[in-house]
DNA sequence: ATGAAAGCGCTAACAT
DNA sequence: ATGTTAGCGCTTTCAT
């Protein structure tokens, strides 16, 4: 009423996108804001005359939405959050791009926040995330605090935790045993004739359980030497480095000059194992067969190509997306656990 | 007026977090919704008593604050967008882990988006963006599409370009020049006797830009083969990997037996190339000199350790985080340019 | 199919 | 130091 011609106005300064607004738009249209807004959002619930308008003056000022606004309305921020202790580190990256892009195909967007190693920042980045009011959470790995995870449950924000199994979701899940991941390349060690195994493991609750069970069952197949219950075991620090894998190899050698078959926690790892190998004149297979875990881009161009445990991670980025946005949908999900399970590429160095 | 104990019926609810208000906090404390307000974010403006009071209430009902509704009141988003081509590839990895530690130190969020290698997605990408009306944008490389730039423009939001050095930055800029580095690393291969040198490059505008200045200041110093004007030159495609170096090597051998130096445009690449000379017997730095570009953590730990030019990431980050928080203070940034530099590291491949 | 009114949860601007 | 009022720009709800 008191706004007499503002609209071209701010067109003429050529402001676009900023200052902007739905209003604006909607008076260009000679329509009423909710009916550009319409035009935005369901365009089936408008008529073609209309939608044709709208459609040229948001061109014609290069109008964008404030999401913002629209979520504060809506109560949908259409954002998504991912937590991940660390992006370096190659292991999450198939995920958080996956994620990334099959969010973004359904109109949301990916926070990143990085959890570290240690606890501290756990409350503050929490707290940063629940503050956005964001329509889900993807956590990779699992939150350690309990107050974490009680915050989290209480805020009512959907949650998917992934890249592990675990008896007590906090809500939904997707992810794999990392102990049969040990149990399942123990045999495999076992079966290509390896007796005197060892590991080497980053400082990570996931590698250690994937080492424990590792151990566990070569033990049990007869291949710790000397009838001891425990094999040589290694614990390198997190992030894995090829450095590690050398100095690995270098103490495990120690601990039993005659290991015939390692598992590395990761193929950084391995690849540093290898190294360590030709170095000393061990050969692999020959001496020394050397397993992985993540299949990284490289590990099938080394020499030898490297045996590895493979996972999904572009699937575990999939399915994460698509479970929050389905819940996003008010649609219910069913299987609010999915086992997406591992592979165990066989190539040259076993 | 009409509303007589909502607060206490919420907390007894138990539905913390969602629903849960500023007001209904303020009631709790017994003040006005603008002092709570002030008690949390500038507690300096606000009594003792009022403080303890409001920080009580927060902590009894565990109210989190709506950024949404605050970045709409405040046209302050505390959210910062940050575009890479693609996460996966470890180059960027470090700028975006340190832009992410940088900006929550300060309070801001970082949304990650990725371009892709294509231009299509780069307009609905940048709508996205606009869309959360963030305080900043970073930018790892230069957007291609001319339109995205003037957008971006128009938008107002403050953007800082980074990973290279242009002389026509759309706003603020943290890179280093290519041309400089091609042109080192040719005289650093040519001062250890290297006379007859080769590149290999993604398919990426910079790495061909440092392809490009290596050789022709390769070619300046005599370093081509019978006096021709171009050195031997293998593009592969992006991202680079180990495969690619190998296959690299190969070709490059094909083309001139007798090259003595190869550039790699990463890491990873020159990895690539270590494996394959290991194969085929060649030996490193003896009859070949390897250079990358990177300095990638692994680089250190291989056989021969890898010279490389380094290039320093997380400083990028936290410049480029700080340019943008100055910003948004309403600090007008003296130096919109920061050129970073690069370091070579000598170590045994040369 | 279109519109009017009200409000999402917060903060800026102006009192007091 | 504290409170009142009036929006921020959008969508929900309820008319028409």
């Amino acid at each position: 009423m008191t706004d007499p011609q503002p609209v071209l106005e701010k067109v003429r300064k050529g402001r676009k996108g900023a200052g902007l607004t739905l209003r604006d738009v909607a008076k260009l249209a000679g329509v009423a804001p909710i009916t550009a807004s319409r035009a935005l959002n369901t365009p089936d619930a408008v008529s073609e005359t209309v939608l044709k308008k709208v459609r040229e003056a948001v061109e014609r000022t290069g109008y964008v939405p404030n999401l913002l606004a629209g979520g504060l309305a809506s109560k949908k921020s259409r954002l998504v959050a991912a937590v991940v202790p660390t992006i370096v580190g190659p292991i999450f990256l198939e995920t958080v791009q996956s994620l990334t892009e099959s969010l973004a195909a359904a109109g949301y967007q990916l926070m990143l926040g990085q959890s570290g190693y240690e606890n501290s920042r756990e409350d503050a980045l929490l707290e940063a995330i629940i503050g956005r009011r964001p329509d889900g959470v993807v956590l990779t790995g699992i939150m350690r605090s309990p107050e974490s995870r009680k915050r989290l449950l209480a805020s009512g924000i959907p949650v998917v935790e992934t890249w592990d199994l675990t008896p007590t979701p906090i809500d939904m899940l997707v992810g794999f045993s990392h102990e049969n991941i040990g149990i399942a390349v123990a045999r495999h060690l076992h079966a290509a004739g390896r007796r005197r195994v060892a590991v080497i493991a980053g400082v990570d609750e996931r590698s250690r359980r994937r080492a424990k069970s590792f151990s566990d069952e070569a033990v049990r197949l007869g291949m710790a030497a000397g009838g001891v219950t425990e094999i040589p075991l290694c614990m390198v620090p997190a992030p894995t480095t090829l450095g590690s894998g050398r100095t690995g190899l270098s103490d495990l050698l120690g601990q039993d000059a005659a290991i015939d078959g390692v598992f590395c926690s990761s193929d950084v790892l391995a690849m540093g194992v290898m190294i360590e190998a030709q170095v000393r004149g061990i050969s692999i297979p020959g001496q020394l067969a050397v397993m992985g875990f993540g299949d990284l881009s490289f590990s099938r161009d080394l020499h030898p190509q490297l045996t590895t445990v493979r996972i999904d991670g572009t699937g575990i980025g999939k399915v994460a997306a698509q479970f929050i946005i389905d819940r996003a949908d008010g649609l219910q999900v069913a299987d609010r656990v999915h086992d997406i399970g591992f592979t165990i590429i066989e190539r040259e160095s076993v």
